[in-house]
RNA sequence: GGAGGGAUGCCUGAGUGGCCGAAAGGAACAGUUUGCUAAACUGUCGUACUGGCAACGGUACCGAGGGUUCGAAUCCCUCUUCCUCCGCCA
């Protein structure tokens, strides 16, 4: 969420950044400065109005303790119309802090200077390419063959026992993803990270906090009975950790990572390009996030890609780096790169990671602040990034590393899996 | 799930209707003193909105939301959460 005293005092920057991104109501900008307008002068008149009461109310108090009752009483008389009247705008200034509040939450973050502007994924910018496509034997198959063919992940079973795009893992298959998961943590923690264990489930107040509310209501399970969303990404338990925080400078940077299953609910579409790993409605991700000094922020997005683009290297694959274009970025982020892997048997890149600097915008809605050595509070900027999403990366492993013989792992792996292939 | 007791500032903890944005102690920060450290002494020491060029003001907040009252940390209602006991349970 923006912060209101920055577009009012900024209103052409917000427009003009806010084009980069194609947004579509340019006038809630407007309509936003002059809800505040309107909220700041209703408060300033309720204030007085307060001030007035307050004062009556220690009068009528000094007159009582002082045994003058009849003054006492005289003074009570006055107050009543004042009552009518603060009552008014109170209810005046609740409605205009609503209002207002309804408004910001539908401003999404505004892009950084680099960000290109942009409206589909083909305006993305390559901003970098490792390696070179996997060149694959004759009769060489997609992962989902490949997966049934030496029976490790079984997508049937998975729907019959709760439905589609929940699959199980099966021997080896299973094996590999707790491979991947404690390589990913590994690298981490050895990266500077606390690992963290999280609930799988969270309030409204955490979905607010971190932007999937009331944005992505329908991209979460939710379970009504207890008013509790299953978390779409480690993202948001572990970014609300630090809610209503805070935070020491000095104690700043705060890395923490956790693996979860993350749920994503994703109605509709069917077909080849979410076939198989390619989307799921529950799968493993290991997750990073960073709460940081906002002069380090955009340091430290770059440090991130890096550490991402290791893991990548690590394991052998073909990928590229997309620095998102206005309109391709998430709602929240101010600058966002996306990790591809080349699929060789799908031909076509998948994203595996996603990397954001949200600037204040999470933090403002968190109320997570640092403390500086000067004693003001400040918003800190958060960021975070899959590292990695398991599913896609699995995908890619199976199908670029597949050969007659069977499917011959990355070596950074045999220490976590026991096997060096699976045939 | 049942019964009872709590929730106050960074922490401990006082406060049962006005003099309370809140005692006291501790922690922290700054200064004085000091061979160094410590102690002692002095000062500072919540968040947000808002008025003002500023100096300096106003308002709100004692778990959250309502209510009673001229006036609520204090009384009433609802909710959340923690603790103790009982029941159930991986």
């Amino acid at each position: 969420m923006l912060q209101v005293n920055y577009i009012r005092e900024n209103r052409e920057k917000v427009l003009e950044r806010l084009s980069v991104r194609n947004f579509k109501q340019p006038e809630l900008v407007d309509e936003i400065i002059r809800i505040d307008e309107e909220r700041r002068q209703t408060q300033t008149s309720l204030d007085n109005l307060s001030a007035i009461a307050n004062s009556s109310a220690k009068q009528i108090g000094e007159l009582m303790r002082n045994g003058k009752k009849e003054e006492a009483e005289a003074i009570k008389q006055t107050t009543s119309a004042n009552k009518e009247q603060i009552k008014q705008l109170s209810e005046q200034l609740a409605a205009a802090e609503q209002q207002l509040h309804q408004a910001l939450v539908q401003l999404p973050n505004l892009p950084a200077e680099a960000v290109p502007s942009g409206i589909t994924p083909e305006e993305n910018e390559v901003v970098y390419t490792h390696g070179s496509p996997a060149v694959l034997h004759e009769g060489a198959v997609p992962h989902w063959e490949l997966t049934a063919k030496y029976d490790i992940i079984d997508f049937e079973l998975g729907t019959k026992i709760a439905g589609a795009g929940f699959p199980v893992y099966k021997g080896k298959g299973a094996r590999l993803q707790r491979a991947l998961i404690n390589f990913f943590l590994d690298r981490a923690t050895e990266s500077g990270y606390r690992e963290m264990q999280v609930p799988l489930m969270v309030n409204e107040a955490s979905g607010f906090g971190t932007g999937q509310l009331p944005d992505k209501e329908g991209q979460m399970y939710h379970v009504t009975e207890d008013n509790l969303y299953l978390i779409p990404t480690a993202e948001v338990p572990v970014t609300n950790l630090y809610r209503d925080v805070i935070l020491k400078e000095e104690d700043l940077p705060v890395k923490n990572t956790a693996y979860t299953p993350c749920f994503r609910r994703e109605a509709g579409s069917y077909g080849a390009h979410v076939r198989g790993l390619n989307r799921l409605h529950q799968f493993d991700k290991v997750e990073l996030v960073q709460i940081v000094h906002p002069e380090q922020s955009y340091a430290v997005l770059e440090e991130m890609s890096l550490y991402v683009q290791s893991l990548l290297k690590d394991l052998g694959l073909h990928y590229r780096v997309l620095r998102l274009c206005g309109g391709d970025m998430g709602f929240t982020s101010a600058m966002t790169y996306d990790m591809e892997v080349w699929s060789a048997a799908q031909q076509r890149w998948l994203e595996v990671s996603s990397v954001s600097n949200f600037e204040t915008y999470q933090t403002n809605r968190l109320k997570l602040r640092y403390k500086g050595h000067t004693g003001k509070t400040q918003l800190a900027h958060t960021l975070n990034g899959s590292a990695l999403a398991l599913p896609r990366i699995v995908a890619a492993i199976l199908e670029n590393c597949q050969t007659p013989e069977g499917i011959v792992l990355p070596e950074v792996l045999a220490a976590y899996t026991g096997f060096d292939r699976i045939d």
